[in-house]
DNA sequence: TAATTTCGACCGACCAGTCGGTATATAATT
DNA sequence: AATTATATACCGACTGGTCGGTCGAAATTA
Protein backbone atom coordinates (compact mmCIF):
# COMPACT_ATOMS: atom_id res chain seq x y z
CA UNK A 1 0.00 0.00 0.00
CA UNK A 2 2.59 2.28 0.66
CA UNK A 3 4.42 1.65 -2.20
CA UNK A 4 1.46 2.10 -4.40
CA UNK A 5 1.08 5.61 -2.70
CA UNK A 6 4.43 7.10 -3.42
CA UNK A 7 4.26 5.58 -7.35
CA UNK A 8 0.31 6.90 -7.67
CA UNK A 9 1.70 10.39 -5.82
CA UNK A 10 4.49 10.43 -8.59
CA UNK A 11 2.54 9.64 -11.39
CA UNK A 12 -0.90 9.51 -11.47
CA UNK A 13 -3.12 6.11 -11.79
CA UNK A 14 -2.30 5.50 -15.41
CA UNK A 15 0.94 6.33 -15.62
CA UNK A 16 1.85 4.09 -12.47
CA UNK A 17 3.20 0.44 -13.73
CA UNK A 18 1.99 -2.44 -11.92
CA UNK A 19 5.88 -3.14 -12.44
CA UNK A 20 6.62 0.05 -10.30
CA UNK A 21 4.66 -1.73 -7.54
CA UNK A 22 6.64 -3.87 -7.45
CA UNK A 23 9.95 -2.99 -7.53
CA UNK A 24 8.92 -0.21 -4.22
CA UNK A 25 7.30 -2.74 -2.73
CA UNK A 26 9.88 -5.54 -3.05
CA UNK A 27 7.83 -8.53 -4.19
CA UNK A 28 6.94 -10.18 -7.11
CA UNK A 29 3.97 -9.43 -9.69
CA UNK A 30 2.72 -12.64 -9.01
CA UNK A 31 2.81 -12.31 -5.47
CA UNK A 32 0.79 -8.76 -5.70
CA UNK A 33 -1.78 -10.30 -8.02
CA UNK A 34 -1.91 -13.12 -5.41
CA UNK A 35 -3.56 -10.35 -2.94
CA UNK A 36 -5.25 -8.02 -5.24
CA UNK A 37 -6.91 -9.44 -7.92
CA UNK A 38 -6.31 -5.84 -10.23
CA UNK A 39 -4.81 -2.99 -10.69
CA UNK A 40 -7.48 -1.33 -9.57
CA UNK A 41 -8.31 -3.09 -6.82
CA UNK A 42 -5.22 -2.20 -6.13
CA UNK A 43 -5.51 1.25 -5.77
CA UNK A 44 -9.33 0.93 -4.72
CA UNK A 45 -7.47 -0.20 -0.99
CA UNK A 46 -5.59 2.30 -1.47
CA UNK A 47 -8.63 4.82 -0.49
CA UNK A 48 -9.20 2.48 2.69
CA UNK A 49 -5.58 2.62 3.46
CA UNK A 50 -4.87 6.37 2.99
CA UNK A 51 -8.09 7.21 4.71
CA UNK A 52 -7.23 4.93 8.02
CA UNK A 53 -3.46 6.27 8.03
CA UNK A 54 -4.29 10.08 7.33
CA UNK A 55 -7.46 11.11 8.80
CA UNK A 56 -8.92 8.43 11.20
CA UNK A 57 -6.92 10.39 13.73
CA UNK A 58 -9.30 13.66 13.64
CA UNK A 59 -11.99 12.42 16.00
CA UNK A 60 -9.52 11.82 18.77
CA UNK A 61 -7.73 15.54 18.35
CA UNK A 62 -11.52 16.74 17.58
CA UNK A 63 -13.84 15.42 20.74
CA UNK A 64 -11.38 16.42 23.59
CA UNK A 65 -12.60 20.19 22.61
CA UNK A 66 -15.27 21.75 25.02
CA UNK A 67 -17.18 23.98 22.74
CA UNK A 68 -18.14 24.03 19.27
CA UNK A 69 -16.16 26.64 17.41
CA UNK A 70 -12.90 25.10 19.31
CA UNK A 71 -13.77 21.39 18.03
CA UNK A 72 -13.86 23.27 14.30
CA UNK A 73 -10.90 24.77 15.27
CA UNK A 74 -9.38 21.77 16.33
CA UNK A 75 -11.01 20.42 12.85
CA UNK A 76 -8.72 23.21 10.75
CA UNK A 77 -5.49 22.43 12.80
CA UNK A 78 -5.62 18.65 12.57
CA UNK A 79 -5.55 19.12 8.85
CA UNK A 80 -3.26 22.07 8.78
CA UNK A 81 -0.66 19.57 10.49
CA UNK A 82 -1.50 16.64 8.00
CA UNK A 83 -0.23 19.12 5.52
CA UNK A 84 2.87 20.05 6.97
CA UNK A 85 3.87 16.81 8.07
CA UNK A 86 2.81 14.86 5.01
CA UNK A 87 1.79 16.66 1.79
CA UNK A 88 1.42 13.43 -0.30
CA UNK A 89 -1.36 12.28 1.49
CA UNK A 90 -3.06 15.66 0.15
CA UNK A 91 -1.60 15.30 -3.29
CA UNK A 92 -3.21 12.05 -4.07
CA UNK A 93 -6.95 13.78 -3.52
CA UNK A 94 -6.64 14.73 -7.07
CA UNK A 95 -6.43 11.18 -8.17
CA UNK A 96 -8.84 9.89 -5.59
CA UNK A 97 -11.10 12.80 -7.11
CA UNK A 98 -10.36 12.07 -10.79
CA UNK A 99 -11.39 8.73 -10.44
CA UNK A 100 -14.66 9.34 -8.68
CA UNK A 101 -15.48 10.83 -12.06
CA UNK A 102 -14.76 8.56 -14.13
CA UNK A 103 -15.10 5.32 -12.26
CA UNK A 104 -18.36 4.31 -10.01
CA UNK A 105 -16.39 2.09 -7.87
CA UNK A 106 -14.25 4.76 -6.53
CA UNK A 107 -17.18 7.48 -6.69
CA UNK A 108 -18.91 4.91 -4.21
CA UNK A 109 -15.91 4.56 -1.84
CA UNK A 110 -14.62 8.39 -1.54
CA UNK A 111 -18.77 9.60 -1.19
CA UNK A 112 -19.13 6.73 1.38
CA UNK A 113 -16.44 8.49 3.27
CA UNK A 114 -16.69 12.59 2.62
CA UNK A 115 -20.54 11.56 3.68
CA UNK A 116 -19.72 10.25 7.06
CA UNK A 117 -17.56 13.65 7.64
CA UNK A 118 -19.53 15.50 6.52
CA UNK A 119 -22.37 13.95 9.00
CA UNK A 120 -19.27 14.69 11.73
CA UNK A 121 -18.80 18.48 10.78
CA UNK A 122 -22.63 18.79 10.66
CA UNK A 123 -23.29 17.46 14.14
CA UNK A 124 -20.52 19.76 15.58
CA UNK A 125 -22.71 22.44 14.03
CA UNK A 126 -25.57 21.27 15.46
CA UNK A 127 -24.29 21.33 18.95
CA UNK A 128 -23.30 24.60 18.62
CA UNK A 129 -26.92 25.70 17.53
CA UNK A 130 -28.47 24.06 20.38
CA UNK A 131 -26.05 25.06 22.80
CA UNK A 132 -26.58 28.82 21.79
CA UNK A 133 -22.55 29.58 20.43
CA UNK A 134 -23.75 29.68 16.72
CA UNK A 135 -26.49 31.36 14.63
CA UNK A 136 -29.55 29.41 13.37
CA UNK A 137 -27.88 27.83 9.80
CA UNK A 138 -28.05 25.41 7.77
CA UNK A 139 -25.94 22.80 9.34
CA UNK A 140 -25.30 20.44 6.08
CA UNK A 141 -24.44 23.67 4.05
CA UNK A 142 -21.79 25.24 6.70
CA UNK A 143 -20.76 21.88 7.19
CA UNK A 144 -20.14 21.35 3.49
CA UNK A 145 -18.58 24.71 2.97
CA UNK A 146 -16.07 23.75 5.99
CA UNK A 147 -15.15 20.29 4.03
CA UNK A 148 -14.27 21.86 0.52
CA UNK A 149 -12.35 24.26 2.33
CA UNK A 150 -10.33 21.63 4.13
CA UNK A 151 -10.27 20.22 0.93
CA UNK A 152 -8.92 23.08 -0.72
CA UNK A 153 -5.41 22.67 0.95
CA UNK A 154 -4.71 20.65 -1.74
CA UNK A 155 -3.93 23.95 -3.53
CA UNK A 156 -0.79 24.68 -2.22
CA UNK A 157 0.60 21.20 -3.54
CA UNK A 158 -0.31 21.57 -7.20
CA UNK A 159 0.77 25.82 -7.87
CA UNK A 160 3.19 28.17 -6.48
CA UNK A 161 1.00 30.51 -4.09
CA UNK A 162 4.04 33.11 -4.18
CA UNK A 163 4.31 33.65 -0.89
CA UNK A 164 0.77 32.45 0.69
CA UNK A 165 1.40 29.21 2.97
CA UNK A 166 -1.59 26.93 3.04
CA UNK A 167 -1.35 28.30 7.07
CA UNK A 168 -2.52 31.87 6.08
CA UNK A 169 -5.09 30.61 4.29
CA UNK A 170 -6.95 28.22 6.37
CA UNK A 171 -6.52 31.20 9.49
CA UNK A 172 -8.62 33.41 7.28
CA UNK A 173 -11.13 31.49 5.85
CA UNK A 174 -11.38 29.85 9.45
CA UNK A 175 -12.25 33.02 10.95
CA UNK A 176 -14.22 33.92 8.02
CA UNK A 177 -16.54 30.90 8.92
CA UNK A 178 -15.98 31.14 12.57
CA UNK A 179 -17.27 34.66 13.04
CA UNK A 180 -20.17 34.13 10.66
CA UNK A 181 -21.31 31.30 13.01
CA UNK A 182 -20.62 33.15 16.02
CA UNK A 183 -23.32 34.59 17.48
CA UNK A 184 -22.08 38.71 17.75
CA UNK A 185 -23.03 39.02 21.77
CA UNK A 186 -19.33 37.57 21.75
CA UNK A 187 -17.83 40.31 20.45
CA UNK B 1 -11.06 21.42 -29.29
CA UNK B 2 -14.86 21.02 -28.02
CA UNK B 3 -14.71 17.47 -29.59
CA UNK B 4 -11.41 17.08 -27.36
CA UNK B 5 -13.93 18.42 -24.32
CA UNK B 6 -16.36 16.00 -24.61
CA UNK B 7 -14.07 13.40 -24.56
CA UNK B 8 -11.29 14.00 -21.78
CA UNK B 9 -14.80 15.15 -19.74
CA UNK B 10 -16.12 11.15 -20.08
CA UNK B 11 -12.87 9.61 -20.09
CA UNK B 12 -10.16 11.33 -18.48
CA UNK B 13 -6.92 12.55 -20.03
CA UNK B 14 -5.23 8.55 -20.43
CA UNK B 15 -8.45 6.93 -21.48
CA UNK B 16 -9.17 9.54 -24.32
CA UNK B 17 -8.15 8.07 -27.92
CA UNK B 18 -7.10 9.95 -30.19
CA UNK B 19 -9.37 7.83 -32.19
CA UNK B 20 -12.19 9.26 -30.04
CA UNK B 21 -11.30 12.36 -30.97
CA UNK B 22 -11.05 11.39 -34.86
CA UNK B 23 -14.64 10.03 -34.53
CA UNK B 24 -16.03 13.05 -32.82
CA UNK B 25 -14.49 16.01 -34.74
CA UNK B 26 -15.09 14.15 -38.00
CA UNK B 27 -11.69 14.79 -39.07
CA UNK B 28 -9.04 12.24 -39.46
CA UNK B 29 -5.91 11.48 -37.42
CA UNK B 30 -3.88 12.91 -40.19
CA UNK B 31 -6.08 16.10 -40.02
CA UNK B 32 -5.50 16.32 -36.35
CA UNK B 33 -1.63 15.51 -36.61
CA UNK B 34 -1.44 18.20 -39.10
CA UNK B 35 -2.94 20.58 -36.64
CA UNK B 36 -1.24 19.53 -33.39
CA UNK B 37 1.93 17.65 -33.09
CA UNK B 38 1.25 15.04 -30.27
CA UNK B 39 -1.85 14.12 -28.16
CA UNK B 40 -0.70 15.96 -25.42
CA UNK B 41 -0.25 19.11 -27.22
CA UNK B 42 -4.32 18.74 -27.91
CA UNK B 43 -4.71 19.12 -24.51
CA UNK B 44 -2.54 22.02 -23.89
CA UNK B 45 -4.45 23.65 -26.88
CA UNK B 46 -7.73 22.79 -25.03
CA UNK B 47 -6.50 24.09 -21.44
CA UNK B 48 -6.70 27.95 -23.27
CA UNK B 49 -9.77 27.06 -24.96
CA UNK B 50 -11.75 26.11 -21.91
CA UNK B 51 -10.24 29.43 -20.57
CA UNK B 52 -11.38 31.69 -23.12
CA UNK B 53 -14.84 29.70 -23.66
CA UNK B 54 -15.71 29.51 -19.63
CA UNK B 55 -14.04 31.95 -18.02
CA UNK B 56 -13.03 34.98 -20.50
CA UNK B 57 -16.69 36.83 -20.01
CA UNK B 58 -16.31 37.38 -16.68
CA UNK B 59 -14.23 40.47 -16.72
CA UNK B 60 -17.64 42.46 -18.55
CA UNK B 61 -19.36 41.21 -15.75
CA UNK B 62 -17.61 42.21 -12.94
CA UNK B 63 -16.45 45.55 -13.63
CA UNK B 64 -19.95 47.05 -14.29
CA UNK B 65 -20.54 46.95 -10.39
CA UNK B 66 -19.67 49.72 -8.52
CA UNK B 67 -19.19 48.47 -5.00
CA UNK B 68 -15.94 46.17 -4.29
CA UNK B 69 -18.61 43.40 -2.85
CA UNK B 70 -21.04 44.17 -5.53
CA UNK B 71 -17.84 43.16 -7.61
CA UNK B 72 -17.30 39.86 -5.78
CA UNK B 73 -20.80 38.97 -5.39
CA UNK B 74 -21.23 39.32 -9.35
CA UNK B 75 -17.70 37.17 -9.44
CA UNK B 76 -19.72 34.28 -7.63
CA UNK B 77 -22.46 34.69 -9.26
CA UNK B 78 -20.82 34.79 -12.58
CA UNK B 79 -19.48 31.51 -11.88
CA UNK B 80 -22.69 29.71 -10.31
CA UNK B 81 -24.40 30.34 -13.77
CA UNK B 82 -21.39 28.86 -15.58
CA UNK B 83 -21.79 25.63 -13.12
CA UNK B 84 -25.39 25.57 -14.10
CA UNK B 85 -25.30 26.33 -17.89
CA UNK B 86 -22.36 23.77 -18.49
CA UNK B 87 -21.25 21.68 -15.84
CA UNK B 88 -18.14 19.83 -17.84
CA UNK B 89 -16.88 23.03 -18.11
CA UNK B 90 -16.27 22.53 -14.38
CA UNK B 91 -16.03 18.72 -14.59
CA UNK B 92 -12.63 19.15 -16.65
CA UNK B 93 -10.96 20.93 -13.97
CA UNK B 94 -10.10 17.99 -11.71
CA UNK B 95 -8.23 16.62 -14.72
CA UNK B 96 -6.25 19.98 -15.26
CA UNK B 97 -5.11 19.70 -11.70
CA UNK B 98 -4.19 16.84 -11.98
CA UNK B 99 -1.85 17.47 -14.83
CA UNK B 100 -0.56 20.25 -13.37
CA UNK B 101 0.82 17.89 -10.68
CA UNK B 102 2.07 15.45 -12.89
CA UNK B 103 3.68 17.55 -16.08
CA UNK B 104 5.54 20.67 -15.85
CA UNK B 105 4.08 22.00 -18.87
CA UNK B 106 0.54 22.08 -17.74
CA UNK B 107 1.31 23.44 -14.67
CA UNK B 108 2.96 26.58 -15.91
CA UNK B 109 0.13 27.13 -18.23
CA UNK B 110 -2.42 26.69 -15.61
CA UNK B 111 -0.46 28.68 -13.00
CA UNK B 112 -0.53 31.65 -15.11
CA UNK B 113 -4.03 31.58 -15.64
CA UNK B 114 -4.62 31.24 -11.88
CA UNK B 115 -2.00 33.83 -11.33
CA UNK B 116 -4.02 35.90 -13.78
CA UNK B 117 -7.22 35.42 -11.68
CA UNK B 118 -6.09 35.73 -8.59
CA UNK B 119 -4.35 39.22 -9.15
CA UNK B 120 -7.98 40.65 -10.40
CA UNK B 121 -9.13 39.64 -7.18
CA UNK B 122 -6.83 41.10 -4.70
CA UNK B 123 -7.27 44.23 -6.95
CA UNK B 124 -11.10 44.37 -5.88
CA UNK B 125 -10.08 43.73 -2.48
CA UNK B 126 -7.36 46.27 -2.34
CA UNK B 127 -10.08 48.73 -3.91
CA UNK B 128 -12.05 48.01 -1.26
CA UNK B 129 -10.05 48.42 1.62
CA UNK B 130 -8.91 51.28 -0.14
CA UNK B 131 -12.61 53.14 -0.03
CA UNK B 132 -13.17 51.79 3.62
CA UNK B 133 -15.47 49.31 2.43
CA UNK B 134 -13.37 46.52 3.75
CA UNK B 135 -11.41 46.00 6.87
CA UNK B 136 -7.21 45.81 6.52
CA UNK B 137 -7.30 42.60 5.76
CA UNK B 138 -4.73 40.79 3.45
CA UNK B 139 -6.05 41.18 0.03
CA UNK B 140 -3.46 37.68 -1.51
CA UNK B 141 -4.58 35.18 0.63
CA UNK B 142 -8.61 36.99 0.97
CA UNK B 143 -8.34 36.75 -2.71
CA UNK B 144 -7.22 33.21 -2.46
CA UNK B 145 -9.33 32.03 -0.43
CA UNK B 146 -12.13 33.26 -2.58
CA UNK B 147 -10.82 31.48 -5.73
CA UNK B 148 -10.28 28.21 -3.89
CA UNK B 149 -14.06 28.55 -3.00
CA UNK B 150 -15.35 28.72 -6.68
CA UNK B 151 -12.83 26.04 -7.97
CA UNK B 152 -14.93 23.99 -5.00
CA UNK B 153 -17.73 23.99 -6.99
CA UNK B 154 -16.16 21.36 -8.86
CA UNK B 155 -17.39 18.88 -5.65
CA UNK B 156 -20.85 19.27 -7.06
CA UNK B 157 -19.50 17.31 -9.83
CA UNK B 158 -17.83 14.40 -8.59
CA UNK B 159 -20.10 13.86 -5.44
CA UNK B 160 -24.10 13.44 -4.55
CA UNK B 161 -24.20 16.31 -2.23
CA UNK B 162 -27.89 14.72 -1.02
CA UNK B 163 -29.75 17.98 -1.39
CA UNK B 164 -26.91 20.62 -1.24
CA UNK B 165 -27.02 23.08 -4.56
CA UNK B 166 -23.87 24.37 -5.32
CA UNK B 167 -26.27 27.28 -5.26
CA UNK B 168 -26.78 27.00 -2.13
CA UNK B 169 -23.47 26.27 -1.35
CA UNK B 170 -21.41 29.68 -2.89
CA UNK B 171 -24.41 31.88 -1.12
CA UNK B 172 -23.35 30.96 2.30
CA UNK B 173 -19.57 30.69 1.43
CA UNK B 174 -20.23 33.92 -0.20
CA UNK B 175 -22.04 35.59 2.75
CA UNK B 176 -19.37 34.24 4.91
CA UNK B 177 -16.37 35.86 3.41
CA UNK B 178 -18.30 39.43 2.16
CA UNK B 179 -19.58 39.72 6.26
CA UNK B 180 -15.94 38.66 7.29
CA UNK B 181 -14.42 41.48 4.55
CA UNK B 182 -16.78 44.25 5.15
CA UNK B 183 -16.65 46.67 8.31
CA UNK B 184 -18.99 46.15 11.16
CA UNK B 185 -20.39 49.66 11.03
CA UNK B 186 -22.75 48.85 7.78
CA UNK B 187 -24.50 46.46 9.81
C1' DT C 1 3.22 -34.31 1.27
C1' DA C 2 -0.14 -30.95 0.80
C1' DA C 3 -1.28 -26.25 0.99
C1' DT C 4 0.06 -21.75 0.66
C1' DT C 5 2.77 -18.12 -1.07
C1' DT C 6 6.08 -16.18 -4.23
C1' DC C 7 8.39 -15.84 -8.52
C1' DG C 8 9.10 -13.57 -13.26
C1' DA C 9 9.09 -14.77 -18.27
C1' DC C 10 5.74 -14.30 -21.35
C1' DC C 11 1.34 -13.13 -24.02
C1' DG C 12 -1.72 -10.28 -26.48
C1' DA C 13 -4.68 -6.24 -26.53
C1' DC C 14 -4.18 -1.69 -27.12
C1' DC C 15 -3.07 2.87 -29.12
C1' DA C 16 0.08 7.17 -30.15
C1' DG C 17 2.13 8.42 -33.80
C1' DT C 18 3.80 7.57 -38.84
C1' DC C 19 3.73 7.73 -43.65
C1' DG C 20 2.54 7.07 -48.37
C1' DG C 21 -0.94 8.77 -50.61
C1' DT C 22 -5.11 11.84 -52.37
C1' DA C 23 -7.61 16.28 -53.10
C1' DT C 24 -8.08 21.09 -53.78
C1' DA C 25 -6.40 25.70 -54.57
C1' DT C 26 -3.44 29.07 -56.28
C1' DA C 27 0.42 30.45 -58.98
C1' DA C 28 3.75 29.93 -62.83
C1' DT C 29 4.78 28.46 -67.43
C1' DT C 30 3.86 27.34 -72.02
C1' DA D 1 -6.57 28.54 -71.85
C1' DA D 2 -4.36 24.58 -71.14
C1' DT D 3 -0.59 22.45 -68.63
C1' DT D 4 2.57 22.01 -64.98
C1' DA D 5 4.32 23.09 -60.39
C1' DT D 6 4.03 23.98 -55.47
C1' DA D 7 1.79 24.31 -51.17
C1' DT D 8 -1.70 23.24 -48.03
C1' DA D 9 -5.06 20.26 -46.01
C1' DC D 10 -6.61 15.88 -45.17
C1' DC D 11 -6.98 10.65 -45.15
C1' DG D 12 -6.64 5.96 -42.62
C1' DA D 13 -4.07 1.42 -42.69
C1' DC D 14 -0.28 0.06 -40.32
C1' DT D 15 3.50 -0.53 -36.74
C1' DG D 16 6.27 -0.81 -32.71
C1' DG D 17 6.48 -0.29 -28.07
C1' DT D 18 4.07 -0.70 -23.77
C1' DC D 19 1.77 -2.93 -19.82
C1' DG D 20 -2.06 -5.43 -17.29
C1' DG D 21 -2.63 -9.79 -16.35
C1' DT D 22 -1.50 -15.11 -16.61
C1' DC D 23 0.55 -19.39 -15.43
C1' DG D 24 3.60 -23.13 -14.53
C1' DA D 25 7.26 -23.75 -11.68
C1' DA D 26 9.78 -22.99 -7.36
C1' DA D 27 10.07 -22.00 -2.55
C1' DT D 28 8.24 -21.86 1.95
C1' DT D 29 5.31 -23.28 5.63
C1' DA D 30 2.29 -26.49 8.18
Amino acid sequence: MSAALSVVVAKGYEHSRMDDIVEKSQLSKGAIYWYYKSKKEVYLSLVDYWFVQYSSGVLDKVQHQESASTQLKALFDFFINQFDNNPASFKILVEFWRMSGLDPDFNSKLQKIYSQFLEYITEIIKTGIASGEFKKVDPRITALSILINIEGINWFTLFDKSGVEAHDYIDTISDFILNGLKKKSNK
